[in-house]
DNA sequence: AACTGGCAGTCGGTAGACTCAAGTGCCAGG
DNA sequence: CCTGGCACTTGAGTCTACCGACTGCCAGTT
């Protein structure tokens, strides 16, 4: 058993090194197959650094990682493309921490540097940005308003008959909705009657409030339409906003049309959005392939998940959308590069519930 | 020359009526392109109700229009399809009225009937409403703020240091922008400081008034800041807010992924939209096909835009945007029902400026 | 003069045969 | 256990022939 062979490494690689040699040619197949969209075959593995075989090795480490489902073959003369099986062991194992360039990092604080405007502006451009920073579509849930408090109530008179709610909550949100009533309200009795709704339900969140205000028994009409308006505020509030980012980037990473209006279509609708990504972020993950995520008409995306976490849970996600064969670091850093950028901006803004 | 022919109309048609014929050539053309998406021969044509003539002499007809301009043929040996200029006769002297079914008219009115929140989310969803009358595209352009003008200040304060000012105008739109300080910002002071600007600033437009605060030397630093904030939201109100609904719908209009990459590509540019539709507007027009509105990159698509219109002038604008072989009948229609729909509510809720 | 039927001519699209190149599985040998 | 060599498979590309859908033109009819 002296190593007399002209290949002594190949020789010597104990059983355990054999596994590693694998998950190097699974990497080797992976990263060439985002990069080309192509079958690779077993010559351009060999050829690939961590992997100083023959073709013919690969060869047979190949069909070992098929019958493990890692890969599949399109047909039998064709090169191996990866399961979703062999995207998940490679964001799993291999997917190196990933960083992003150093022109992408500055792109990202600038952007944060110069937001202004309030949040549904920053989620919105921020859903954009993150499509810009990668080749896939973005998605931003805006946090909900949870435990957010009422900082304010105010009613102002638009035109005869028609006065405008606006609440501020203490994240820094503002709800308005406007009333209808029967009889003129007086310019006075509009201010005596806020000022009053507000000292009920101030401190406490958008539900409770409401419940206050219409017990507070202030202005017979005018308490009752308030609490109603400020319970719809509240379930409102609950359903999260859905930015979306760069469509067109869905088109840019599927070949069929027909895919691309399936999945836009989906990406349409948001509330299918939103439970997916929270979903994914409830079972630990960061990242979805094909079918893991359970939503049949996605099965040739992948999703890559990133919380926004305010104050001391996740409260809003961003997310970014594209096909399997995607570049899971880039998307990855982007994603948490942005989510902990946003995180931080929010947190910086919102109010900690006490002045 | 007593007409015992077995064709008398045919015989005795005069050159007048030679133009009718020719007419309703093209309309077939373009009508059963529209449906089909196929070239369409001199037989289907003849076939058509209103041409009672013989496949020949359509060809000879299908042979002048093209002459003129109205038609070409992909290939020698292949039916014709409309140009722009065909198009734009159809719309312009053949397209009846085009009234929208029962279904969809009871459909928009419901809708309208049961939207509940404020402007935006209505805008929002009016133009999902959109993109699901018809098989396109649909964009809603906001009313700009304009003439608008401040019904309310309030400074409210959310965590030390940080306190948020909202303003209401008058079209029952509320702005909201936060703010920094360096020092903490008394509960009661803020109050008294921002009766002070509202009453600086209160029945003038948001430029105006944001002039008046800053002269109005209220509290030293907050009034400034203030008003310089109050400019900004100025600023950021006159550049309109975009609504695109039903971006799937472009994937269904187009065979090659290519062109839905490009096309959702401008439609992300919101810019680009907004002047797209006022332009078409500007000159009087509710239909652009082709190159008509002069935009390169949209050449294979048409625009359909009806105004939204509040008090008296156009502020606002819903588009339809899909391939030039649009169903224009359809789409004019529905942009027509809704905005027309979307102007009557915004009218009833945006005050008359005066109490 | 206007319209018609008939006919030759033009192409695009499809189907089948063939070739080519990429890639595999297997095997004997080191 | 790995390697080079070899036979085999199969999709993709090319070429050809053919079919069908049109058109344009023309002589004939009313």
């Amino acid at each position: 058993m002296a190593p007399h062979s002209p290949h002594p490494t190949a020789h010597e690689r104990p059983a355990e090194e054999l596994d590693r040699r694998r998950a190097a040619v699974l990497e080797a197949v992976v990263s060439e197959y985002i990069g080309t969209a192509t079958p690779v075959g077993s010559a351009h593995v060999a050829r690939a650094p961590g992997v100083n075989v023959s073709s013919a090795t690969v060869r047979s480490d190949m069909a070992a990682l098929e019958r493990d489902g890692y890969l599949v073959q399109p047909h039998t003369s064709a090169g191996r493309i990866p399961t979703d099986k062999g995207y998940r062991f490679f964001v799993d194992h291999l997917a190196p921490p990933g960083v992003l360039g150093a022109a992408e990092r500055h792109r990202v604080r600038r952007f944060f540097d110069r937001v202004h405007g309030e949040m549904e502006e920053m989620l919105e451009r921020a859903s954009t940005l993150l499509s810009q920073l990668t080749p896939y579509a973005a998605v931003v849930v805006s946090p909900s308003h949870g435990s957010a408090t009422v900082r304010s109530v105010q009613l102002v008179s638009l035109a005869p008959r028609l006065v405008l709610l606006v609440v501020v909550l203490s994240d820094g949100s503002v709800e308005k909705r406007s009333l209808e009533f029967f009889e003129d309200q007086g310019e006075e009795e509009l201010a005596r009657e806020g000022a009053a709704i507000q000292r009920a339900g101030i401190g406490s969140d958008l539900a409770t409030a409401a419940t206050l205000v219409g017990a507070s028994g202030a202005g017979p009409r005018i308490a009752e339409a308030v609490a109603r308006t400020m319970r719809e505020m509240a379930e409102a509030g609950e359903s999260d906003q859905v930015y979306m980012g760069g469509p067109s980037r869905l088109a840019e990473s599927f070949e069929a049309v027909e895919t691309v209006r399936s999945v836009l279509g989906i990406l349409e609708k948001q509330l299918v959005v939103v439970t997916l990504l929270r979903d994914v972020l409830d079972r630990g993950l960061s990242v979805a392939i094909g079918t893991e995520h359970g939503y049949e008409p996605l099965a040739s995306c992948a999703v890559v998940v990133a919380p926004v976490i305010i104050g001391d849970h996740e409260s809003g996600a961003v997310g970014l959308l594209g096909p399997t064969r995607m570049d899971y670091r880039q998307a990855l850093s982007a994603a948490n590069l942005v989510s902990a950028e946003l995180s931080e901006r929010m947190n910086r803004r919102s109010g900690r519930g006490d002045d």
